[in-house]
DNA sequence: TTTTTTGCAAAACCTTTGCAGTTGG
DNA sequence: CCAACTGCAAAGGTTTTGCAAAAAA
């Protein structure tokens, strides 16, 4: 299946897979830093970091939420995870391999739409021909009118 | 919540005009609201809040940092100012009408690149097209690397 | 005068940090 | 064992809120 996104995507398919490059990079796979990413396998979108604390509603070990904002920054420097902000809450995680997705966000009734990362690519040409600025959609959506709210 | 205007982009082109229709709203023309709009229309792009509430760096009267936020979001309500999210800092406040312009930011190098509104419409069309959704990109930047960090 | 708005202080919200103790390898 | 990590508590940065006093109309 041909898209090439940007970066090489590192595609994490499962816990061991993280654990593995974590270790390659010296760091430890502590209790927290499983359960982060085990509520993040487990989340079917982009969830809140304190959500990720409580544990995802009961399922999941309990985690200081100190601990799991300390535990994303790794994975995100890992590239295993990223983040984004949908509107003025907190951030969301997500992670990352796999298909790639981004977000279209309706500013009037807040559904938030999820789009393979590909499906943008006609709009990154665009906007490098234009102005030169290869876009990444992936850290703030489009914001908009869904087509719903439009009518 | 990214919230923008769906009416008509009222264009106050000065202060007396926000004034007029500050109270035909039955709003009152405070000296802070006053001295809100003087920094909006001195500064030349978007301004945090605290920067209007110490004036501008001198010129301008000292405001307490609540009452701005207060003025802002009266402001916006009205439709005469919106804010923006450039990256993880506070909002970012502008006035509204004139020229619309929005944002591309360089994840690399963090420069900001301001275009007018309507040199989007292109994508505009092929987002609608491609997903029913009327974009602004008018909250959040696009973001991406700038012609320079991408070689 | 009447109603809106301000100033101040305090809180709310999200995220980061210092440090002593624990733990993974 | 020892560096890396966690829990806890506290602080940092941004924005909101309650309330009595001040100001606009």
């Amino acid at each position: 299946m041909p898209h090439a996104p940007h970066s090489p995507p590192l595609a994490f398919s499962n816990i061991e897979d993280v654990a593995v490059e974590l270790r390659r990079r010296g760091g430890r796979f502590s209790g927290p830093r499983r359960a982060v990413l085990e509520a993040l396998f487990a989340a079917k979108g982009p969830v809140p970091a304190d959500e990720i604390a409580s544990g995802l509603g009961g399922k999941l070990p309990v985690l200081e939420l100190s601990s799991v904002y300390r535990s994303l920054e790794y994975l995100e420097e890992m590239g295993a995870v990223r983040h984004v902000h949908l509107g003025h809450g907190p951030g969301l995680y997500v992670l990352t391999g796999g298909t790639e997705r981004e977000y279209l966000v309706c500013e009037r009734c807040h559904e938030v739409t999820e789009v393979e990362a590909h499906q943008l690519d006609p709009l990154r040409r665009e906007i490098r021909e234009r102005f030169g600025h290869e876009a990444r959609f992936s850290h703030f959506p489009i914001v908009g009118l869904c087509a719903n709210c439009r009518s």
